[in-house]
DNA sequence: CTAGCATGATCAC
DNA sequence: TGATCCTGCTAGC
């Protein structure tokens, strides 16, 4: 699935093309067609993500919130009026990314007839946007909503959204560092207070919201973190070091489109993207871009787990 | 053609 | 820990 900064993304793409639009609601699959009915023939009023969940406000106070899980995916088309990214979500192949707009052929028509299970299909006067196998789609209440928020720890993203915020005119740059900071402060605090390991903790959503398999290997590397570290014997430096590089990848990611974590002097030849972009993701038994040694590969709490062994040394804190 | 896999998470035992 | 949800791409017959 898409990791946070896609959500992010997306919930950007959504104020963006949908924004203060009235919009029809639908369900071509038909297992979100009671939903559907609920929200459809109203007015987009918000849009926002955390972590991997993305929540659209709609003006007769019912959210809709759809989480991506595993397999899911949007996908975007409509006229010019439509811009960016396309299809944002799961990618079907190693160092697949989003697809470019579907802008059809000759002026627009209207969204094409459904392929595949399309769960959910919003259309605008401009555009339309399909969802396919996610693993939560429904419609809540406010309160629902935040009940569900409040299970999530704080997003990385929250800084970097802060700046979208900004350009939209709301919001205030000091509001948001100090939001920055709390949830920087929390993620120390919540850490320290775990005994599982370090590469176990950071994807547990209740900790911090939005890191998937791919940013918890990268980040663990380029902070020389060892995996199986007890979080509680990692320094509240160290575990601040942690969220800074967090935020900072994640932020790239939402600028890129995709996950680069690599620095340019540790690639080597041919593209950036793909295949110079990790460290440590999908590289087993290859040579670590910073020492001599074999990245490695385990199973742990049922997704795979990648680190170099001597780069991210057990004593190395 | 089919089995296997994927940047998730929940539920049962 | 393992089954399950559920979709589509890919490797391998």
């Amino acid at each position: 699935m898409p990791e946070g900064h896609s959500v992010h993304r997306l919930a950007r793409q959504f104020d963006d093309v949908f924004g203060g639009q009235v919009l029809c609601v639908s369900s071509p699959q038909g297992r979100f067609a009671p939903g559907a009915r609920l929200i459809d023939g109203h007015r987009l009023v918000s849009s926002h993500a955390h972590g991997k969940q993305l929540f659209l406000g709609f003006e007769n106070e019912l959210v809709l919130r759809v989480h991506l899980g595993l397999y899911g995916a949007w996908s975007f088309g409509g006229d010019e009026e439509f811009s960016g990214a396309s299809s944002i979500g799961a990618p079907r192949k190693v160092g697949e990314s989003e697809q470019g707009p579907d802008t059809g052929e000759g002026p627009y028509a209207g969204p094409p007839e459904p392929v595949g299970q399309v769960r959910a299909r919003l259309v605008s006067a401009h555009g339309w946007a399909d969802v396919r196998g996610p693993s939560a789609c429904e419609v809540l209440t406010i309160e629902q909503a935040a009940l569900i928020r409040t299970k999530l720890g704080p997003d990385p993203l929250t800084a970097a959204a802060g700046e979208f915020e900004q350009s939209k005119g709301r919001g205030t740059p000091a509001g948001h560092q100090s939001a920055a900071r709390a949830a920087r402060k929390e993620f120390v605090s919540r850490l320290a207070a775990r005994r599982t390991p370090v590469g176990i903790a950071l994807m547990d959503q209740s900790l911090l919201a939005g890191v998937g398999n791919i940013y918890r290997a990268e980040t663990l590397f380029r902070t020389r973190l060892d995996p199986f570290k007890p979080s509680s014997k990692i320094s509240s430096r160290k575990a601040g070091v942690l969220w800074d590089d967090i935020v900072a990848i994640m932020a790239d990611g939402v600028r890129d489109g995709k996950i680069i974590t690599t620095h340019p002097e540790h690639r080597g030849e041919g593209p950036v993207w793909p295949e110079n972009a990790y460290y440590t993701y999908q590289r087993q038994g290859r040579t670590c871009r910073l020492c001599t040694g074999q990245i490695s590969m385990a199973e742990a709490a049922g997704r795979k787990l990648y680190w170099c062994p001597d780069c991210q040394r057990p004593a190395r804190d």
